[in-house]
DNA sequence: TGGACAATAT
DNA sequence: AATATTGTCC
């Protein structure tokens, strides 16, 4: 952990890999050429070795003076095979073989069968292989191998009793290498938990850099995209870039590109949202009789959907998390203050949250509690770093303001919210491999349910179920915030716009939100968000906020997540509209 | 087959 | 860096 913690983690991996010691052998000295400064370019300290001996020389010379050794399979002097049993008996280092044929990686051993070079693959793993090149190596390859270091490091750290046993370290890597990479790496990003087993496992075979198999596609997760979410949050809608982004997650696998194919999607998806949201209010002026212009804009409430984050509440972050959302929370209502758009994204403690679920009146005092704090923060904080923000036609963070409410008459009275079940699907969804067909229909059924109860008025798109297994999977109920604001700028509004419905397709693909219309021309959305924790479930209460009372809308709280909302139902506004989300992501 | 998604190319 | 295109997967 500690290795971690100083090594990799903190700021971005550019630190440690910098400066590791590669031996390279080959005994070809154009490709040892080549492969140096390759390596040099990777900011490794690159020694070269012509002769496998003498690199087994080197390697005993000082046994604690590289970090990896790059060999080539045929060699001369020695089979690189031999060379690797050497270096596996004698020392505790990671090897890769290089060979001019096929690169195989270790883990996807299984698929190799199609291959003619199986054998050969098979020979370098059990010869404690942690990896295999191929030439031509690509640079990305060479970029990647510190993470055998790394990984090898923190067997280490997990087995410190066993280090003297090198071959049981080598065996432990090649056959635990999934497994550790993903909870390493994915761990630190302090959200680890269950849910991001699969995802680990995908980053893994990144780390391998297999050439041979396709890269593993980065899943975002909830934890993934809430973290992506607060980032962007906190860089500003018109300051965001992939980069930036990047940086704030803080999620060391992650790359930039990563994040840039991110942000395009949540773009385009806003987008749509915005486009649909439009739609549909310029439907409801109709109806209303109300001038289109009218609703699209001041009219339609927007929310920032904030997702929240079961793990880190699990792990123990979720201090963090809920400074982060009160930081949030507070810079959005600075910015809706000073612009007349607050929105208010929150993450749901989910740990206190849960724990208060149960109990009606905590919940509530715990929401008080929460308004307040807010609020005192608000007053001392200062915007600064939104401030620049708040010129800019809009940040995602703005979002308008929101206003939610809940209505959770509708959903089981007899039961009191806390009991609320979760709409099975949550439940099941959390089950990765469980079938769509399954899930489905429970989505469907609660859904009919919650229309019943809904206002009938705008149901419409209410869950357009398009569940996904992952999302729902790790849908954790995020309340919502509600933005009501005029917006300044017609972009304004469209992203708030965009961003509500963003948040609400979320939902429906949760199916657990259900959007209502509301009489009034502000549409409140609220968002569940379900980590599957059926606590979670609680629907939150939005207070509907005054649009029209900017002081209102200042004082009011945001948000409150995890707190159930059923306390609240005062505050609920059956007339208005409300979304829940889950979390957006998928 | 089409859409969503992430990777990759530009 | 931002955007466009491609390749997968379901």
């Amino acid at each position: 952990m500690v290795f971690l913690e100083g090594g990799f983690s903190s700021p971005r991996n550019d630190a440690f890999p910098a400066g590791l010691r590669v031996l390279v052998v080959d005994d070809d000295p154009t490709w040892l050429k080549i492969l140096e400064k390759m390596l040099k370019k990777c900011t490794y300290e690159v020694t070269t070795c012509g002769l496998a001996r003498d690199a087994l020389s080197l390697l005993r010379e000082r046994k604690d003076g590289y970090d990896i050794v790059i060999s080539d399979v045929n060699m001369p002097d020695m089979d690189g095979f031999k060379l690797l049993e050497h270096v596996g008996l004698e020392m505790d280092l990671p090897v890769i073989k290089s060979t001019s044929d096929k690169l195989y990686l270790c883990k996807n051993i299984t698929v190799m069968s199609v291959d003619g070079e199986t054998s050969r693959v098979m020979k370098g793993v059990q010869h404690g292989a942690c990896d295999y090149l191929l030439k031509p190596i690509r640079m990305k390859e060479l970029r990647n191998i510190w993470q055998h270091v790394f990984r090898k490091k923190i067997h280490e750290v997990r087995d410190i009793e066993s280090l003297e046993g090198i071959e049981n370290i080598q065996l432990t890597r090649s056959g635990c290498d999934l497994f550790d990479d993903g909870y390493f790496l994915g761990g630190d990003d302090a959200t680890s938990g269950r849910k991001r087993k699969d995802a680990d496992n995908k980053h893994e075979d990144r780390d391998l850099t297999d050439p041979s198999t396709k890269k593993a596609r980065v899943v975002w997760t909830v934890d993934l995209h809430q973290k992506f979410v607060r980032a962007v949050n906190q860089i500003g809608f018109d300051k965001v870039g992939p980069k930036k982004i990047l940086d704030l997650m803080n999620v060391p696998w992650l790359t930039r590109e990563n994040v840039a194919s991110h942000l395009q999607k949540y773009r385009l998806y806003l987008s749509r949202l915005q486009k649909e949201s439009d739609i549909k209010n310029s439907f409801i002026g109709m109806k209303h009789t109300d001038p289109p212009s009218k609703d699209s804009t001041a009219s339609f409430g927007l929310h920032k959907p904030m997702n929240t984050m079961p793990d880190d509440v699990l792990n123990g972050t979720y201090s963090f998390s809920m400074s982060n959302s009160l930081a949030q929370s507070i810079d959005l209502k600075g910015q809706a203050d000073r612009n007349g758009i607050t929105s208010v994204p929150m993450t749901e403690p989910k740990g206190a949250l849960s724990k208060d679920i149960s109990d009606s009146h905590k919940t509530q005092s715990s929401q008080m509690s929460f308004d307040h704090s807010l609020g005192s923060v608000d007053s001392g904080v200062s915007f600064a770093s939104f401030g620049s923000t708040n010129p800019s036609p809009y940040s995602w963070t703005d979002i308008p303001e929101i206003q939610f409410k809940q209505e959770y008459e509708p959903f089981q009275p007899e039961n009191g919210f806390n009991q609320l079940q979760l709409p099975e699907p949550f439940m099941i969804e959390k089950e990765v491999n469980r079938s769509r067909t399954e899930v489905k229909p429970l989505l469907d059924e609660y859904r009919s349910n919650l229309v019943e109860h809904l206002s009938p008025a705008d149901l419409v798109d209410l869950f357009p179920v398009q569940s996904k297994n992952q999302t729902l999977k790790n849908q954790v109920f995020n309340p919502i915030s509600a933005t009501k604001s005029s917006m300044k700028t017609k972009d304004i509004s469209q992203n708030s716009l965009a961003y509500s419905e963003f948040a609400q397709r979320n939902l429906n693909a949760a199916g657990i939100g259900v959007p209502l219309a509301s009489s009034s021309e502000d549409l409140q959305i609220c968002w569940l968000q379900g980590d599957g924790y059926p606590m979670n479930f609680a629907l939150q209460d939005f207070e509907c906020l005054d649009y029209n009372n900017p002081a209102l809308i200042a004082e009011t709280p945001f948000y409150l997540f995890g707190a159930p909302r059923f306390d609240h139902e005062h505050l609920l506004d059956p007339t208005e509209h409300f979304a829940i989300d889950q979390g957006l992501f998928v």
